[in-house]
Order: structure tokens, then sequence, then C-alpha cells
DNA sequence: TGTGTCTGCCCC
DNA sequence: ATTCTGC
DNA sequence: GCAGAATGGGCAGACACA
């Protein structure tokens, strides 16, 4: 008589060659994942791996990147911290992008869509702990890269550098919130506190290591003997990982690259105005409330890349074939796109968004949403020409190309200004005609990629005002853990005893929030996991840029980019704003903004 | 099938 | 988007 | 002065779940 017994794993090893043929085998035999998972007692996320044609390359362990990061946490200096970063690159057991991305805490450039809710279930599965208990400790840490480290069980550091590294690349192909859920928590099982804090926040792309990726690029730089400067532009150009991995081809290679149309650049942004920072004469245009849109055209070919550099030719169309009327072979430009209505006035903020949120759209539904949303486009620099880089000519003369460009109907509408008092003129006159305010810019200026310059400012409105009072204290995250750090406002209602919620403020300095919890405390009526209630007493007065409908606040009103103007120690919850007031300023603005 | 939750180097 | 903060 | 880290409003899409 023979004992049948199953095959181990050794024994399929055997037959088939490898531990990776064997899942492959075991997968088309229909198997899941999760069911090689338990037969073989195998961590999830290595069946997953192996899945992928996963080969390991180098067995330097995970841990020694984790003491790494924590001599990074450890340095304040940024002198010390490039350091630091300097002799981990020059370590020659791994590659260099690895390096690169493990610095950078963006292992890829795919969306890993995990956030705090897949981090704290993959949490509970790892850990056997109650999701309440999860929470407080979020509460208490405001991170949830520290919260893993408290609740993972010490062991052996085993993990490699690989395996976490070519574990994170492949949550992309994870489709179902549980598969990724059941990955996570097999790698967190089967790491260290310490390797847990970092593998989470490299999950949500925040090491929390406090360097700029400047310092990254200034270690790269020094170590490979390239200019820091050219280093930057180089990663402008062709993005950042992309660009501090080619520093070992050398100054003259770095060199070699030019911009072309395709290539998303980073845009360059305004300061608030400060009437000191403005050289005269300087153009002043139009401020349109919409979102920032780089075309990018060569031949019949155009790319369209919103401020972060997402492709969105696909969702916008109608721009696309604006683009095609530029009289240019090739070229860059750089603009907002609005949403307007059948008559060209412009719509709402909001509207704009059912637009140029989606990646992509069904055809059909585009059609429906360019019927309903029509764009239009408000051009105002041009960053390359016909084989040309514009970028260190003055505006005063990028502007002579873009009108050659650009039809007329899409330029941003805009003026020379001799002094101040055209300026304002022209200011006021813009805010007259419904627009966000003007930018004023120094017309001998270049363009610089990526960066906040004075030689570009903004002017918008003060808005009205509404004093409400606060009713929730909401915890703080990342550094303002343990502290309060933003308020749930609420108005009054005319008649009866009520109060009906606006929106959230924060920003206050440290300082006013530590001297605030005391205070909120002795009146706290209440909590929930975000924060807690408290009796309506602190009086603020608050203003907004603007006043949007809303199913998320009682009072049916949002207040859009709210700030605290000051605390009204001076009023009572009785003497605060109704939600009258506040559906009369609503409907003012649309006074200034017609909507159709 | 409808509603709720989470995520997005989202857009501002 | 805004604001605060540390370098 | 700068960039990073905290926070606000919105929307769509993809799942999860009932």
């Amino acid at each position: 008589m023979t004992l049948v017994r199953p095959p181990t794993l050794r024994d399929l090893i055997k037959a088939y060659g490898s531990i990776e043929e064997v899942v492959k085998h075991l997968i088309n035999s229909g198997f899941t994942p999760e069911d090689i998972s338990w037969k073989f007692k195998l961590p999830y996320y290595l069946i997953r791996l192996y899945m992928e044609g996963f080969k390991p390359r180098s067995r330097v362990l995970f841990s020694t990147v984790t003491k790494v990061y924590d001599r990074l946490a450890l340095l304040r200096s940024r002198r010390g911290k490039e350091t630091e970063l300097l002799k981990f690159f020059k370590r020659e057991d791994l590659s260099l992008d690895v390096k690169v991305r493990l610095a950078l805490g963006r292992i890829t450039d795919e969306n890993l869509k995990i956030g705090e809710g897949i981090i704290e279930k993959a949490l509970c599965a790892a850990t056997g702990v109650a999701p309440k208990r999860v929470r407080d400790l979020f509460i208490d840490y405001g991170e949830y890269g520290e919260v893993a480290s408290m609740l993972i069980r010490p062991k052996e550091p085993k993990l490699t550098v690989d395996e976490v590294y070519e574990a994170i690349r492949i949550i992309p192909k994870l489709e179902r919130v549980y598969e990724r859920v059941l990955h996570i928590s097999s790698l967190l099982q089967n790491s260290t506190p310490d390797e847990a804090r970092y593998i989470v926040r490299l999950l949500l792309n925040d090491l929390k290591l406090g360097y700029r990726q400047e310092t990254v690029t200034s270690a790269i730089a020094r170590l490979y003997g390239v200019p820091a400067e050219l280093l930057e532009r180089v990663s402008a150009i062709i993005g950042l990982v992309e660009g501090l991995t080619m520093a070992p081809k050398g100054e003259a290679e770095l060199s070699k690259i030019r911009i072309r149309p395709g290539q998303f650049l980073k845009p360059q942004l305004a300061h608030i105005y400060d009437p000191d920072k403005v050289s005269y004469p300087a153009r002043v245009e139009y401020k349109y409330d919409g979102s920032r849109l780089q075309i990018h055209r060569w031949g019949s070919q155009v790319r369209l890349f919103s401020r972060r550099g997402i492709e969105k030719s696909s969702t916008l169309p109608e721009v696309v074939d604006i683009a095609m009327g530029f009289k240019a072979q090739s070229c860059i430009v750089d603009c907002e796109v609005i949403a307007v209505g059948e008559d060209g006035t412009f719509l709402p903020f909001q509207y704009l968004l059912e637009r140029t949120v989606p990646r992509e759209l069904p055809t059909e539904e585009l059609r429906e949403r360019m019927r309903k949303v029509r764009l239009t486009i408000k051009a105002f620099d041009i960053l390359y020409l016909n084989g040309v880089v514009l970028l260190d000519m003055p505006l005063r003369e990028r502007r002579r190309f873009l009108l050659e460009v650009v039809p007329a109907e899409y330029l941003a509408e805009g003026v020379d200004c001799e002094d101040e008092v055209a300026l304002m003129r022209f200011y006021n006159e813009a805010l007259k005609r419904g627009l966000e305010g003007v930018i004023v810019k120094d017309l001998n200026s270049p363009y610089e990629l990526g960066r906040r310059t004075y030689t570009w400012l903004k002017i918008k409105p003060e808005r009205d005002t509404v004093d409400c009072v606060i009713v929730k204290a909401l915890y703080g995250k990342g550094k303002r853990a343990g502290l309060y750090s933003s308020f749930l406002m609420a108005v009054r209602d005319p008649k009866e005893r009520k109060l009906y919620t606006i929106g959230k403020v924060s920003n206050l300095p440290d300082e006013v929030m530590a001297s605030l919890s005391s205070k909120l405390e002795r009146i706290k009526i209440g909590e929930d996991k975000e924060g807690i209630y408290v009796k309506p007493m602190i009086v603020a007065e608050v203003t907004y840029q603007e006043i949007q409908e809303t199913d998320e606040y009682t009072s049916g009103y949002a207040l859009r980019v709210p700030k605290i103007i000051r605390f009204r120690e001076d009023k009572t919850v009785e003497e605060i704003d109704d939600v009258d007031k506040l559906r009369r300023l609503y409907e003012l603005q649309y006074e200034r903004y017609p909507v159709k």
C-alpha cells in the first residue's frame, strides 16, 4: 500500500525547475495567488512577484536602506543630508535608478492607488489589531509610517531591496482593493518595525525625511562631477529620475539634451503682488479662473499638459483643434484653459473640472460634456518656436513671437503699464469684467522653468468676509500630530437657533493653534475620529475666493480657498452672519460672473 | 442597481 | 489654491 | 528667498458593499 501525499513545494520545484515556473504552472491550472500562498505558506507578495517574472538581482537587504533613511531623518543641515545621500549613491551594489528612486521616495511613476484607507486595512490584516486602535494611533502619531512601526513585531531583517522595490512596482497591476491589501499586509508581516515605517511611507509617496529634491540633485552632481545647474536643467526637461540617472554620462552628454515639443516642462509660477517688486513698464494681463495648460505642437502632432504634467489631449479635443491653427511648424505655448457658455461668458471653475479632471472618457460621454461645457484658451507665453528655444529671451521678445503664432481670440488680454496708476486702472477694469484678477510681469524677464518668481505677480481682490463660529476642531497630521490643525465653521439660521456648516479653515500659526487648544478642550461637547465638537462660542471672520453650492455642508454652500482674517472676541454666536447673507453673497458673484 | 468610500505626484 | 516654517 | 509641509474647495472613476 502506497501512501499518497500532496506534492510539497520542494517536489514541485524539482519537477518544474524553479519556483517561478511552479507559480506560473499553478496559476495556469486555475489556482489563485491566495490559494498558493495559503497552501505552501508563502507570502502573498512573493507569489505576485513570481507571477510577474521576478528575478532577484542583488541580495542587498532593505534594512541597509532604512538605516540610511534613519540617518537622513536625524541630520539637520542640508549639507549633512547631502553628504549622507552622496555616501548612499556611492554604493555599487545597487543600480543608480534604484538608488535615485529610493532617495526620492518615488518607486514608480504610475499611480499606486494606495492611500490611508488601504494602509489601515493592511495594517489590521498584518497584525490582527482592531481598526479602532489603528485609527487611535494615527491620531496620536499623525502618520501611518510611524503607526506601522509601532504595530509590527520585531524580527530579523530579511527583506531585500529588490523584493521591496519590485513589490511596489507591481502594485498598479493589482486591480482589486483586497489584492492590494493582501499584498501590502504580507509585505509588512515580513518586515521589521523600521522597514515597515519606510515601506508605508514609500507607498504613500512621502518619506518625511526633510530634504528637497534639489539636495538629491546636488549630491548626484557632486558624485559625478557635473554642474548641479546643468543636472537641474536636464531634469526639468526630461524628468527628474531620467535626468539624475543620466549624470554618469557626464557634462558633454548632458549638455546635448535639448528642449523638444512633446516633452513636458515644469511651468513658471507667480508670487502674490507686492508693489515694491514691480519694475515698469510692466506687462499686465487678465488672470482667468481656469486651469494651466502647456500646449505642444510639432507638425500635426499635439500634446497638452496640465500644471503637473498630466497629458490631457484626449479629453480636450477642441484645444487640440485650436493648437492645429497655430501658425508654426512647432511650438510650446503656455496658456490657461477656461470654461465658457454659449454666449462666450465665463463659467464658474466647478464646470471646468468636469472637463479637465478626467484622463480619458468614452467618446459618447466626451461628446456630451463638450456640449455642456465649452472650452477656450487664453495664451500668455511661448517657450519654443520652430526649433528655437525662447526661454532665455525677455518676455517682451517672446510676446512678439506669441502674437505671430496664436490667433488674437486665443490670447490673454492685457496692456503694458508705465506706472502703478495704470496698473490699478486695468486691475479694476478686470474685476468689473468678472475676471479673477490680473498678473503683472516683468517685460525683461526670461521664462524660468518650474520656479515661482517675483517677475510674475498675481493680484486678486479681497472678497467679502463672513463672521462664523467654530463648531469642530480637527486633529492635525504629520508634524502637527497631537495638535488641532483646522476648524469646521458654521453660520446662523436667521430665525431658529440652529447652525449650518460652511466649510473648514486652517493655516493658522502654530502659536495661535497651541493657545486655542486648551480653550477648545474646555468647551468640548463630543468627538469622532476626525476631531472634537465644541460649544459654538469662538467667533472668527473668514474670507474666501468664491462661494460654491455643495452637498458637503449643511448650509448648502462652501467657501473656496477659505481663510481666517481674525478672531472676533467682541462677537458672540448670536451676532454672527446667517445663511441668508451667504446666499446673497453667492448670488452677488453671478452679477460679476454671468452664467448661462 | 444604487450608494458610499477612497484615491488622484487631480485641478484650483 | 494658501499659509507657515525651517534652512 | 525658497521649497516643503501642512491645510482648504471641487470633480471623476473605480471599487466595495448592501
